[in-house]
DNA sequence: CAGTGGTCTAGACCACTCA
DNA sequence: GAGTGGTCTAGACCACTGT
């Protein structure tokens, strides 16, 4: 007996997630445009609704798609990385525009910038934080939470830690709002000069005060970066710890290679 | 009359999850602990055995637990992460073991490295790196393709780009095997000295093909890395596509800000 | 209002793991 | 073989979006 050709062993659900995805690569789905119904879906493939719904899901954990309550499931497009670059602490681009490197991206991409800062408090730091100022376990910090709007859609946060001798009582210490050139300026007005960075990055998925935070679609990653600020004793005067949406930014690093 | 006071407002399948969550969190269900079965939170909440697989379906999308067909759900234990520091095309490191930056790690973290050239092939290359490489749109690389493996457990490939006037036919345009002190020993002997780097970084979920080879479990989120290789003339002359899973591999960068 | 996705039920069978 | 997760069915009601 001849086995019947057009059988396929891959489950109904992946099958259908198979030609969807392979419709969206080729771009017959553009970026933007809405998929079938899921119960248009299912009754075209022969199965249950869930089955269905259960190739959506797939769609969505790979990033591709974006289920819209009540009005359809559409092709994520892809829209432009923010490219934060480790020129972001130049000196000179501070001076000459008076702009921090957020803003300077989001006005190159067409949209609109917005800083808020949340908190200004006094804590004691997580000890991950402690560790890298080379404080000891207990020291109260500042702690100053920033977040980072394009056209009002929240795109990172940071939280900022600054050891108190370091703030003393300066605006740093007390104000929300810090005037320009962003907050290094301020640190070399109290002697502390950017001189060198050291960034440590990793990607996960956001907890879930972070997805509602940052409104971020399910299937998107989070970049985390652990940022401390060296002067030019080599001697750290900042953290912080930004967490940023990872479909909407990326980093752009340049340096020279250690000998 | 008055409000009965143990209505819970959450859906089933959320508050199974922030449950489950929460006793991650507090430690009562430590890393690599055994979740009850489906069938058991199921009766236990009163629901059907859906609406708990849901739970345990959010929970897989947090990257906190790793369900295992026919054992059961697992709280995720967080292996520590590779720190690939910008030391890692250090000359004098190079020198010092004859190891790779990947291979001392590895080692560090009392795993067994393991690299794999998979292919070395002469191809064009997408449009990405052929900027990145400073050729024009359809000219010739070599292109190598690496696997990196931790007690034979994939945590990174690498796709690396080289042109083919500066390959030559030294080995980088045909061996497999570099030899001692990794690849850019070999870019030296041409006369290419690594001098700066630019490495751009995202964040993303794998493609289907990326989560096979890599093995990752739903969840794990990749890190790209688009690297580039610059001579002391700050000219390009290799570039490097790496995808690395997430949960296993973080980057660290130390350098001086520029002016 | 009709159509959409979001959630849920109460079953079923299969594939895998482990004793 | 008992217990587990993986998948599926055929319904149901809800919340949201559009016209």
């Amino acid at each position: 007996m001849e086995q019947v050709p057009d059988q396929d062993k891959r489950l109904p659900s992946r099958r259908i997630a198979d030609d969807l995805r392979e419709q969206i690569k080729q771009g017959e789905l553009a970026p933007g445009a809405k998929l079938p119904s899921e119960r248009a879906m299912a009754a075209r493939y022969g199965t249950a609704r869930n089955t269905a719904r259960e190739a959506v899901a797939i769609l969505q954990a790979e990033g591709l798609v974006d289920a819209q309550h009540g009005r359809g499931v559409f092709v994520r497009s892809r829209p432009p990385l923010m490219r934060l670059g480790s020129n972001r602490y130049s000196r000179r681009l501070r001076g000459e525009t008076g702009l921090s490197p957020f803003r300077i991206e989001v006005t190159k991409q067409g949209r609109t910038p917005r800083t808020e800062c949340r908190s200004v408090t006094r804590e004691v730091p997580p000890k991950e934080v402690a560790e890298r100022l080379e404080i000891e376990h207990g020291d109260l910090v500042i702690r100053r939470e920033n977040w980072y709007f394009a056209d009002d859609e929240p795109v990172q946060f940071g939280v900022t830690y600054i050891p108190v001798d370091v703030a003393g009582d300066s605006p740093l210490a007390t104000d929300a709002k810090l005037g320009r050139g962003s907050i290094y300026a301020r640190f070399e007005d109290l002697g502390y000069p950017i001189m060198r960075i050291r960034e440590e990055i990793s990607a996960r998925m956001p907890t879930p005060e972070e997805s509602a935070g940052l409104i971020a679609p399910p299937g998107v990653p989070v970049i985390e970066v652990m940022h401390t600020s060296l002067d030019n004793a080599r001697r750290p005067f900042e953290v912080t710890k930004f967490v940023m949406r990872g479909d909407l930014n990326g980093l752009d690093y340049e340096m020279p290679v250690e000998d």
